[in-house]
RNA sequence: GGGGGCGUAGCUCAGUUGGUUAGAGCGCCGGCCUGUCACGCCGGAGGUCGCGGGUUCGAGUCCCGUCGCUCCCGCCA
């Protein structure tokens, strides 16, 4: 807690702030009752406020008990989990047999002379005052007083102070703080969008915005050079543990600047936050990794690299073999690929987990061989090594530096679905097998990414990123252009991407045209931008900074629901307010709105 | 849109092969207790087994449906 405390007419200074040097002192504090241990002739509260806990000693009173009065014994008593309560006490250090070295104000106690008890409270209905896992859904309900427990509440400060250093280091480099429209318009564009009907204009809807991308471009063609903002993005997308229909960007863009001088800026400002978290994370500058070195030896574009088990593609050495179902995929034009799992003595079943998680994403199984004996053929064991020649197998064990008693695993099938299939085959066996060592981190950037992703199914392409990023490379070939893009990634989470934009009309249009929006399309979606391109555009580029994973993984939280003081649920409902909810006929006709669907009945 | 897991007291959970009156810990209520800090001791209350239907002599348990929470795939430019 900050010091000067924060006094105020219920309290002169926090709870959890007061030391042995306070000893004699006179208090006034207030909060909420944490733990009453009631001994009949003498009770014990824990007073519990925002910076934390103090003990609190009530005596009957009488003679000889010179800071205590009997009405305040009486009080004490009725006390029960939750009552609000304002005392006056003097702060006195405790004998040393009764300091309790679990408590940060263990080394005193607050002797109370006066109580006033500001509000009663019912039984919360779940307990406050210890960290246990309850339902999420019952948590949400009353958020109110899941926040008070301690897990949530260092969350939050947690929270508060990564949102400050990012602040206080942008301001320290001549950076803006601009604020955005949140009613603007829907470009149905990427994720679906949140739509708000207009009540001025029947008929007419804004959209919440997706991220303030173009906003922030428009302040680079104004000459704002270096903008930021804490931005509230919304995705009509289904949810995941660090998926929230509504979530918290660090937004920022700079002008007149290529890739290096945004990563520099973020290295500053996350080298800053992880210090502030307690991260340990490698000094900056962080490596910069090719996405397609990312998906080969990962098999993701946000890599966890913080344990090996890195993927082969090993194709060629095994093409020839008598293995119909290596040798059909590599036939068909997909690819053998495998990585080295180590000495794992697996039983069937696990083995057969393992295939869940491969299935999942799309391929048929994995395929597990053992590595045998010692001699230089190392031959395999089980049934599929009779399949392979031995110089096969020498080539695979050398590839994959493969030993006796290693379990290698195998996925043929097309590139995209094998190497998911393995990136989350590795991170499966990570998981399992504690490959991580606890407390390690590993931050890198993935640059160099595809400027489109071919949708075989409609024969056009797709922005990897968005249709701002520029491009590198020759814009007449599509397939094999480039993009500016980098994406900031922690322990395998993307925690932030970004990319040089680009700044001439006719180097957007054609990226609009690869992208199948004709002319009249892209004028009609994002006419204003290739306006705005046309009066004077500097190069420029930016990044936004997931607020809430950040905080997640600064916290050790699962779920960003973790970090997040009023969350939705999965199914995108608050339930502590009851939203989304139907509204009433009247308020529908104003906007000129007619619903389709009836909507369910509240509960 | 699809797949997995969960739903029993206020909270966290157990509940056998379908079989008597559904249990435990914590919490709560009452009593006792002057140095505890997960205080202790004694006593007590508290249940629509998520909801609906079915099978059965009998369902917390089996089946079907449904709702909610959750994880994942799709989706998330």
């Amino acid at each position: 807690m900050t010091s000067p405390p924060a006094a105020n007419a219920y309290r002169d200074t926090w709870c959890g702030t007061l030391t042995k040097a306070d000893e004699g002192r006179e208090v006034r504090v207030s909060g909420w009752v944490h733990f009453r241990r009631d001994h009949g002739g003498l009770i014990f509260i824990d007073l519990r406020d925002r910076s934390g806990l103090v003990q609190l000693v009530f005596h009957p009173g009488g003679e000889g008990e010179a800071n205590t009065r009997g009405e305040s014994f009486a009080a004490a008593e009725s006390l029960r989990s939750e009552h609000v309560v304002s005392v006056v006490g003097q702060v006195l250090a405790r004998e040393t047999v009764n300091v309790n070295p679990n408590m940060d104000t263990g080394e005193i106690e607050l002797a109370v002379s006066s109580m006033d008890v500001l509000a009663g409270a019912q039984t919360p209905p779940f307990p406050v005052n210890d960290d246990t896992p309850v339902d999420e859904n019952t948590r949400l309900t009353h958020r109110m007083i899941d926040l008070r427990r301690e897990g949530m509440r260092d969350a939050m400060v947690l929270r508060h102070e990564i949102v400050r250093t990012m602040r206080d280091t942008l301001y320290g480099e001549d950076f803006l703080e601009i604020e955005t429209p949140v009613l603007t318009r829907s470009t149905p564009e990427g994720a679906r969008d949140f739509l708000v009907p207009s009540r001025l204009q029947p008929g007419n809807w804004y959209a919440l915005p997706q991220s303030p991308q173009l906003f922030k471009q428009l302040l680079m063609m104004s000459g704002y050079e270096r903008y930021f903002q804490v931005a509230r993005c919304f995705r009509d997308e289904d949810l995941r543990a660090d998926r929230q229909p509504e979530f918290t960007q660090l937004d920022l863009e700079m002008g007149f600047v290529t890739e290096d001088e945004v990563i520099g800026v973020m290295e500053r400002v996350m080298t800053n936050v992880f210090e502030v978290a307690g991260l340990a994370v490698p000094p900056a500058p962080w490596r910069r990794m090719g996405y397609d070195e990312a998906v080969l030896k990962y098999g993701i574009d946000r890599p966890d690299a913080r344990f090996g088990l890195e993927i082969h593609d090993v194709g060629p050495l095994v093409a020839g073999s008598s293995f119909k179902v290596f040798q059909n995929q590599i036939d068909g034009g997909g690819v053998v690929r495998a990585f080295n799992a180590g000495k794992r003595e697996m039983s069937r079943s696990e083995l057969d987990g393992l295939n869940e998680v491969v299935k999942r994403h799309g391929a048929f199984a994995a395929a597990p061989i053992y590595v045998g004996g010692s001699d230089p053929a190392r031959p395999w064991v089980g049934n599929l090594a009779k399949f392979f020649s031995p110089e096969q197998i020498d080539a695979v064990n050398a590839e994959l530096e493969a030993t006796e008693g290693d379990l290698l695993l195998f996925v043929a099938d097309s590139e995209k679905v094998a190497a998911a299939a393995l990136g989350a085959l590795r991170l499966e066996l990570a998981q399992r097998f504690g490959l991580v060592e606890p407390g390690t981190h590993d931050v890198l950037w993935v640059v160099d990414f595809p400027m489109f992703d071919h949708d075989a199914e409609n024969d056009r392409y797709d922005a990897l990123h968005h249709p701002f990023t520029a491009p590198r490379g020759d814009l007449d070939d599509p397939a094999s252009l480039r993009s500016r893009a980098y994406d900031l990634v922690l322990d395998g989470t993307e925690i932030g991407g970004g990319s040089i934009r680009i700044h001439t009309p006719e180097v957007q249009s054609r990226v609009f045209e690869h992208l199948g929006l004709d002319a009249d399309e892209a004028q009609a979606r994002f006419g204003f931008l290739l306006e705005a391109l046309k009066y004077g555009a500097p190069p420029h580029g930016g990044i936004a900074m997931g607020i809430d994973r950040i905080v997640a993984l600064c916290a050790g939280r699962e779920s960003i629901r973790d970090v997040i003081a009023f969350p939705k649920t999965a199914s995108g409902g608050d339930p502590l307010t009851g939203a989304p909810a139907p509204v009433d006929g009247p308020q529908l006709r104003e906007l000129g709105v007619k619903s389709l669907v009836e909507a369910p009945p509240t509960a």
